[in-house]
DNA sequence: GAGGGGTGAGGGAGCGCTCCCTGAGGGGTG
DNA sequence: CACCCCTCAGGGAGCGCTCCCTCACCCCTC
């Protein structure tokens, strides 16, 4: 039952244990025959290192924290996009052999066991998603002096991210139902205390201030629910209007439906388009036009960016770029 | 930037390594004031106990490996499911203080590197999701005598597991058809490979052989596509047909599609119920009838079983109810 | 007043590993 | 031939913590 330790190994190789330690990690200083005899040694006694004892000693644990912070019901943890981040990142994580622990910091209690946790040392660096701007999280880390790096913008300063081109993804969205000639574009915002959110409704105004159009805005916080109930609004707001611009893929399913039920036809009356493209935007009927992202790629980078800050590198911001994805929507 | 250590604490505090240690632990054994002077020393340095050093004699951890074993095309973590699951068990694990450590095993290579990791004594047990039957991981990781459960049932005897009632759910989804005066029921299968699978394909021909009825069946494997193809062959194979119970929601969907293009109404011309109760399912047109297994609390099972045997509990399985979620579709 | 028992603090040995330092030995140079 | 340098194995300190053991002290009992 009891793993074997070093000193066993040494002893049954007939060499010190400086020497299986250095077969073990690989160092280039050792004789051919040591090196064969240790691992003979290692083989046939199933030896596999104390992970605590070396940690204790380099103080490196090759493990990763990805923090999901969010509130209890889930803007972003309950989203479609949560298991592909997730899953990206373990893969990412597992190809430079670190190891993910997740932790979903849903309440400030957890939020403080999670500053505890990391001032424990049991990880080399932190992954944030998906906090709100405000969150305190990511500055206390920061404070902390560990790598850091969030998936997306936030509001502490010193915590470089990696960010979606929010504005310029807006911007697609609506040049393309203008290209539709569409005249009278409305939009469902998601909430507003999200960077993501307000950056998509700039981007949205700013197109339309451009070319001289105005704004039809309805209030949404990213879920589908909230999607639908700002169509509604919308359709009583501007009767007459033959686009909208959803900020995330959920709430324009929302609101395709409501379209639905109050007899409008998608996109011969209403365009609709989105944003993210997940998954599901392909299934509903009509498919979804939608910004794409690439929440797997942002994934990525933000290991790569974060690694980086482990081995050393200096932070700095990504920004991500978006593409549109059209569908029968439009 | 280096962080304190006991001996700095006691120092402070002007007590013992030993007493800062009592009074970290919770030990009742101190006297109040040593209690206090060493909590203010701990207060003003900051200090926080050094994971490694810790588990290094202790030899716990208090983290739990959740590892997702799964072919790389995902036929369960790109699931809906998978986020569910994974949500759960972390807020679950949290409310006991331990940690997860998300291992995604998408090949034979990085299965075998779990198995290195759990050897290494990084997790005080493993919580294995999502396996084939045939999964050789779960017996070599029993092997190791650290305690494991499994989140669906497995083939290796010794791995304690909790279960969904595959066959119960699927004779509740055919009885509810037939009482629906459906004569002609199909099925759409998982990949039988899946005990799940298996299972419900067995409660819906025990049904039907009780009730004199014959089976109709083609198979899939859980994901969207096959779903719609596998009901293009049903309908060809028998065009009459009234009913259709898919294996999973999932599969329900691509059916649903099916249907609709081929012109069938649902439920007037064919019923569908599905299985799962995943999130989509009261999304579609028509909203989906479906066998709910609460993965949620399936996941809660399974995590209490873990940490059970931890506890050294007895390893039994756990088998959980049903219940059917009638909606538009029947 | 002496002895015994109980309570609670301190001392220190390890947990298993890494890594610095020492030193043996071999080969090259003057 | 003497000296030096370089390579590479071994010895051992120490990472920060827990936990066993010892021991001081106090209160109680006889």
């Amino acid at each position: 039952m009891k793993r074997p330790t070093l000193a066993v190994v040494a002893a049954r190789a007939g060499v010190s244990k400086s020497s299986v330690s250095r077969v073990i990690n690989g160092e280039t200083t050792v004789a051919p025959e040591i090196r064969e005899v240790v691992m003979q040694a290692v083989r046939e006694l199933g030896y596999v290192p104390n992970a605590a004892a070396r940690n204790l000693v380099t103080r490196r644990t090759d493990a990763v924290a990805v923090v999901v912070s969010d509130p209890p019901k889930g803007v972003v943890s309950d989203d479609p996009l949560f298991s592909t981040v997730v899953r990206t990142v373990s893969r990412e994580l597992e190809a430079f052999g670190k190891r993910l622990v997740l932790i979903l910091a849903e309440s400030d209690e957890s939020r403080a066991r999670v500053e505890r946790y990391v001032a424990g040392g049991h990880v080399d660096g932190v992954m944030l998603v998906a906090l709100h701007g405000a969150d305190p999280l990511p500055a206390a880390l920061a404070r902390m002096g560990l790598p850091v790096a969030s998936f997306n913008r936030t509001s502490a300063a010193d915590v470089p991210y990696v960010a979606l081109d929010n504005a310029g993804g807006a911007e697609l969205a609506v040049r393309h139902l203008l290209d539709r000639d569409r005249r009278r574009i409305a939009t469902i915002t998601g909430p507003l205390d999200l960077y993501e959110a307000r950056e998509r409704l700039e981007g949205y105004r700013a197109t339309l201030r451009d070319t001289g159009r105005r704004s039809i805005v309805a209030l949404g916080d990213f879920t589908r629910i909230s999607g639908a109930e700002a169509m509604r609004q919308l359709l009583e707001d501007d009767p007459d209007l033959d686009a909208v611009f959803a900020a995330n893929d959920l709430m324009a399913i929302g609101a395709l439906r409501t379209l639905h039920q109050a007899g409008r036809r998608v996109p011969d009356d209403v365009a609709v388009v989105g944003f993210d493209d997940i998954e599901a935007a392909a299934y509903t009927t009509p498919a979804l036009t939608s910004v794409r992202s690439s929440m797997a790629d942002q994934a990525t980078a933000t290991v790569r960016l974060l690694l980086g800050l482990i081995e050393g590198a200096p932070r700095k911001p990504v920004i991500m770029p978006n593409e549109l994805v059209i569908r029968e929507s439009t």
